[in-house]
DNA sequence: CGGCTTTGACCGGCGC
DNA sequence: GCGCCGGTCAAAGCCG
C-alpha cells in the first residue's frame, strides 16, 4: 500500500466549536489522542473552508475550519485542510453543505445515505447463506473531511484494512473502503479523490471506534477507559 | 505463513 | 418491475 501520512489534526474541534452540542455517540475523531492535548483554535475561522458534523439524526454543525494541518507525514503532500463535513449535510443540500461545495461535488452522496451503509440485525443476516448485507435502521456517526495529499490514507492513528474497491460514477478516481482492524471495531472508512483535482482526498469515516488508536495493534481487547473520547 | 491487497461477483436500495 | 449503482464479500495473489 501506499505510504501513510499523518493526520496530526484537530477534528475535536468539531465538538469544541459546534454550536450545538454533538450526541454522545459521535465517532471518535482521528488521532484523538493527539487532538485532546491540542488546544481548540477558535480564532482565525473561515479563511480555511468548513467543518462540520452530524449526528444520526441528521442533525448539523456547521464549524469552520482552523489553520490546522491535515498533514500527512510528507509535509510536502499536504498543503492546508480545505473542508469536513457530514455527508447527510451534502446530501440534504443544505446552505452548509453548500458551503463545503468541493465535498458535495467530490462524493456521489446519495449513496452513502440511501445505500448499503446501514445495517439491520442478525436476523435477516442469518436467513441467508451468505452474509447477507442489510440496512440498519440507525445511522452510524459519519464524518467526511477533505484534505490536500498525496497519500491516500492518512495516518490518523488506526490501523486499517482495505476491503474494497469502487469505481463511482462521475469520479475518475476509485473510491477505496477500509475497515478497523481491531477486533469488535467496526468503524470504516471510505477514502476517494476528488476527480477535478487528484490531490485532493476526501476521507469519510463511520461509526465509533471502540478502542484507542494507541491500543490498536495490541491484543485486541478494549481500552475503553483510557481515553476520554472513548466514552462518547 | 500470516496478514494484507486486489478484484470480480453479488446483494439490496432507490429511481424511473 | 427493472435497471443502475454503491457497498460488501471472499477467493486469489502478493509481500514481508
Amino acid at each position: 500500500m501506499e505510504g501513510s501520512g499523518q493526520l496530526d489534526t484537530c477534528l475535536p474541534s468539531l465538538y469544541g466549536l459546534s454550536p450545538c452540542a454533538p450526541p454522545s455517540s459521535l465517532a471518535p475523531l482521528p488521532n484523538q489522542n493527539k487532538l485532546l492535548q491540542m488546544p481548540l483554535v477558535q480564532e482565525q475561522l473561515g479563511n480555511h473552508g468548513v467543518m462540520l458534523s452530524s449526528d444520526h439524526h441528521g442533525g448539523l454543525y456547521p464549524l469552520l475550519l482552523p489553520g490546522i494541518p491535515f498533514c500527512p507525514s510528507s509535509a510536502a503532500a499536504c498543503e492546508k485542510p480545505t473542508g469536513f463535513a457530514p455527508l447527510d449535510a451534502v446530501e440534504a443540500g443544505t446552505s452548509a453543505a453548500k458551503a463545503a461545495g468541493e465535498i458535495a461535488s467530490a462524493t456521489t452522496a446519495t449513496t452513502c445515505h440511501g445505500s448499503s451503509s446501514w445495517w439491520k440485525g442478525p436476523a435477516m443476516a442469518a436467513e441467508k447463506g451468505r452474509a447477507m448485507k442489510v440496512r440498519r435502521k440507525m445511522r452510524e456517526p459519519r464524518f467526511c473531511f477533505q484534505t490536500r495529499s498525496d497519500v491516500d490514507v492518512l495516518d490518523d492513528g488506526y490501523k486499517w484494512r482495505k476491503y474494497g474497491q469502487k469505481v463511482v460514477k462521475n469520479s475518475l478516481h476509485p473510491r477505496s473502503y477500509y475497515r478497523c482492524t481491531h477486533s469488535n471495531c467496526r468503524v470504516k472508512k471510505r477514502v476517494e479523490r476528488l476527480s477535478e483535482d487528484c490531490r485532493m482526498v476526501i476521507t469519510t469515516y463511520e461509526g465509533r471506534h471502540t478502542h484507542t488508536p494507541c491500543s490498536d495493534d495490541a491484543d485486541g481487547s478494549d481500552h475503553t477507559g483510557s481515553c476520554a473520547f472513548t466514552s462518547l
